[in-house]
DNA sequence: GCTAAGTCTAGTAGATTTATAGAATGAAGG
DNA sequence: CCTTCATTCTATAAATCTACTAGACTTAGC
């Protein structure tokens, strides 16, 4: 489950990526563009910022802009920073790696090995989707419905 | 991430799988095999009970067994049972699948369709898993290495 | 030095994860 | 039948995390 944070972090990189460019935009105006909770995104960007994705502009005139260009961030990125690591066991984790202490025999471990699956397939997707490539994914891919 | 009550509900869950046909299984038995605090599982293995996929035996020779045969039920049956949808985000969920108040266009909502790919990746596994798969799965399947 | 902006500190309501206490139920022995 | 005792089941509470909110503080520009 994405956490808030995170959902609304994105969506304000991608806003400011559909900004890139033209100088700093205003949280007030991310706030309101993507319904976000003004004092809650105020946090987020902040976060950002000291991760190093955002840079700022204190004073009038001031506001938050991208760190760097927006096909070198991808959506992992974002999502680690906030949320913290992509895999549902900690177990599994390749950036953060941490053993489960009620985990006996890891190797053994059925649902560490389901969970691997899980984790390198969302990574494959998120770690090569960048801001990018969100921002300019206009109309919503195809749909592939799997009915299961 | 998996919270730790479906964490604890799969490796139960795979226990029983391991003691199939051989009638209740004590919660203490499983608690102490798989090191899950007792009194949390009591808990865990209640709701899959309610939600029929266990049944109980109260009593001296009492205990949990599974209510269906572990090839007919799916990791994902039992992290929904516990954890709520699979889908990061509600509005890509298709069992259960509730608008983002705070999105204005849906179809166009960037974070929704990376979050799409998401869920059917995730979907995909989770759903074509069996507890029997698990269980036999001994060694852990080999790992692909992506290094992302 | 006024005002517009980001930054920091603190706190609240509700969910999640765990612990504690004991009531309800059912099998076994007499 | 009645007691005993092994079990599940229920209810409650402590500790921690999540999603916010309020407001004081700081910096920059006119």
């Amino acid at each position: 489950m994405l956490s808030s944070k995170a959902k609304y972090g994105l969506k304000a990189m991608v806003h400011l990526t559909r900004r890139e460019g033209e100088g700093a935009v205003l949280i007030a105006d991310i706030a309101q563009s993507e319904r976000i909770p003004r004092k809650f995104l105020d946090a987020i960007l902040l976060e950002l910022k000291i991760q190093g994705y955002l840079t700022s502009k204190k004073g009038k005139g001031g506001g938050y802009a991208l760190a760097r260009p927006s096909a070198s961030i991808s959506v992992g990125d974002i999502v680690r920073v906030l949320d913290g690591p992509l895999a549902p066991v900690p177990c599994v984790s390749r950036q953060s790696y941490r053993r489960c202490e009620d985990c006996a025999d890891e190797a053994a471990c059925a649902v560490r090995a389901v969970m691997q699956e899980v984790r390198d397939a969302v990574a494959t997707i998120l770690d090569n989707t960048t801001l990018a490539d969100m921002a300019s994914r206009k109309p919503a891919a195809p749909v592939l419905v799997y009915d299961i």
